[in-house]
RNA sequence: UGUCCGAUGGUGUAACUGGCAACACGCCUGAUUUUGAUUCAGGAAAGUCCAGGUUCGAGCCCUGGUCGGACAACCA
């Protein structure tokens, strides 16, 4: 297999740089502001910063951009951590922004003493309007010629706490009429009187992400800093404070950010779901968060081949999430044990089968998995079977059970449906069938050939278990427009709780790290909130199209 | 009125220095199947935003347009 995969343009520029000798090896960065979980788009970011470092023998750093304090907390920071990890990276070290705010402060000293950077009085309403707009240019500041002296004391007061919030800021100087309106004297620091998850009070004064973010990566001797393209606009910033400093000269590149259909992927609206009640928490299952879909039973590996069959470019996309399920699928189909769980019950009396006796039958834990084992099942006269697999009046192409029909119990007997028993409301309440005892699954002997295979359980075994089934928190495809309220694109029906759902005895081996396919259903894992005596299951994915032909040709 | 980024089947991503537009998801057909799943075989679907130009030959190069997105937080 000498099939060499194409690169993307971010591996064609590596490629470039390591064949030029521009860099013996690369350093990468992954850079969380530290306020909110971790999502599908971090994954991106995620694979694509320690995927790029792992495949060309380079490293990744993790480093937490905290330089905004009233927006940061701890908690995220350990969430970050345990969730990156989760997805199977190591980063080789763990930094933070806020290590480098004395190195900061002496950067930007230095700039001061350049004469590339000045205290500013103005308001924000004031230095809104200095900047003009994008197609008029700004106007100077009525401080900006100060002198490098009094720029230097008023900037040591601001460090000092000598200023309220607000009444003083750092600004570059740099060019008010340029057509870049990032390159307008953009503030470097500004006053906060905060308290810091990290630094606690120490300062007062914080950097701004652009005054911050490219030193970081020059502090690292960063050689690609990936970020999205909402950042191509600040990169001419980035440059030209790397240049004015004279450090490292770390560069910036960018890729477009993930959007999935029926999903919300921004920090901020995320954190509006929650804070509004909409979901439980972060790690709600619905939440495209990584610890909402962990929680769903998604596997870190079907995430990493997600991230890897989506690609990486520069042209806004929006992904299908049939194509993240599709990944979920096909790995979960490798690993899940199989299970029989009847989710509406209707009762099946096995009129053949003597009254009292009962056998154990077996079957395959994961027929995909040779090494997986045997699993027992129990049967017996009375059994329960998914009302949805009875029809009393069948159309064409339906494979399952009905008056005079017969269907394969899976793992178990043929059986054939003799008499249909209704309540006074005509409602079908239990059906009488009976069973060929040379039929039996693994040793037929029957000759007889049924298209139908249903699951089932044995009333005296069943094991009553709770499920929640989830399904997708909004209603439009393309959230795009769903700016600030988006109330009326959630689904009410998102999350549906189902008790008193009968699974066969071996469910009560369930573990938490395993995932399981309920037969003829979908892949489901065991929620955290599960007790001894309250096995509950979210449903991870379903089964696909199981139906899809059956509804079209009806 | 500006600057920057982008444009290839329904979706996403490819196409080495110009050389028959490929792969995956989805869709359709058939086979196998004790899960209507899985697996397997096959198929439909774009002629590459438009108009010119260079060339034997253009998705790739040149010129001019069109459309979409980003940019005016003391957020990142």
């Amino acid at each position: 297999m000498t099939e060499e995969k194409s690169l993307n343009f971010l591996e064609e520029i590596i490629d470039n740089d390591l064949k030029t000798g521009k860099y013996k090896s690369i350093i990468t960065r992954f850079p969380p502001e530290p306020n909110g979980y971790l999502h599908m788009g971090h994954a991106k970011s995620i694979c694509l910063n320690f995927g790029l470092a792992l495949n060309y023998g380079g490293k990744t750093n993790l480093r937490f951009d905290d330089t905004n304090p009233v927006t940061e907390e701890t908690e995220y920071v350990e969430s970050i951590k345990h969730d990156i990890k989760w997805l199977g990276f190591q980063w080789a070290e763990e930094l933070y922004a806020s290590d480098y705010f004395e190195k900061l402060y002496e950067f930007a000293v230095l700039l001061i003493k350049k004469n590339l950077a000045y205290v500013d009085d103005s308001t924000s309403e004031e230095i809104a309007k200095q900047k003009g707009t994008p197609t008029q240019p700004g106007t100077d500041s009525p401080f900006r010629s100060r002198t490098i002296e009094e720029n230097l004391t008023l900037f040591t007061d601001m460090r000092a706490g000598k200023y309220k919030d607000g009444e003083k800021v750092l600004r570059a100087k740099a060019d008010m009429s340029h057509v870049n309106m990032h390159m307008r004297d953009p503030i470097m620091y500004r006053i906060k009187h905060a308290h810091h998850h990290r630094t606690g009070d120490a300062w007062c004064i914080y950097p701004m992400y652009d005054f911050a973010h490219g030193q970081s990566d020059a502090i690292e001797n960063i050689t690609h800093s990936i970020c999205t393209l909402e950042f191509i606009p600040h990169r001419e910033l980035y440059d030209w404070f790397i240049k004015n400093l004279e450090i490292y000269p770390s560069h910036q590149y960018e890729f477009a950010r993930l959007n999935m259909t029926y999903t919300v992927m921004s920090k901020r609206k995320l954190l509006q779901l929650v804070n509004e009640g909409h979901v439980s928490g972060w790690d709600d299952p619905r939440m495209p968060t990584l610890s909402g879909v962990r929680r769903r039973g998604y596997t870190p590996k079907s995430i990493r081949e997600f991230c890897d069959k989506i690609g990486v470019a520069k042209r806004e996309n929006l992904i299908d999430v049939g194509l993240l399920e599709f990944c979920v699928r096909e790995d979960l189909n490798k690993i899940a044990l199989r299970r029989m769980v009847v989710f509406d019950p209707l009762k099946v009396v096995i009129t053949n089968y003597p009254e009292g006796k009962s056998e154990v039958l077996t079957g395959e834990e994961n027929p995909e998995d040779a090494n997986s084992g045997i699993r027992e099942i129990p049967f017996s006269r009375e059994l329960y079977i998914e009302q949805e697999d009875f029809m009393e009046n069948p159309p064409k192409k339906y494979f399952r059970l009905a008056p005079g029909q017969m269907v394969r119990l899976k793992s178990a007997y043929i059986i054939k449906c003799d008499e249909v028993i209704k309540d006074a409301n005509g409602k079908v309440t239990e059906l009488r069938c009976s069973y060929i005892p040379e039929s039996r699954s693994g040793s037929d002997t029957s000759g007889i050939n049924v298209k139908g295979v249903i699951h089932w359980v044995s009333a005296a075994t069943a094991v009553p278990i709770e499920v929640r089934l989830y399904d997708r928190l909004f209603k439009v495809e393309d959230l795009g427009e769903a700016e600030g309220d988006f109330k009326d694109y959630l689904n009410p029906e998102s999350l549906l709780v189902k008790t008193n759902v009968l699974a066969e005895p071996a469910i009560h081996k369930a573990n938490k790290d395993d995932r399981y396919q309920f037969l003829r259903t979908g892949y489901f894992c065991l929620d955290p909130d599960s007790t001894a005596d309250k096995l509950i299951f979210n449903r991870t994915v379903t089964l696909r199209d199981m139906w899809a032909k059956e509804a079209k040709k009806n």
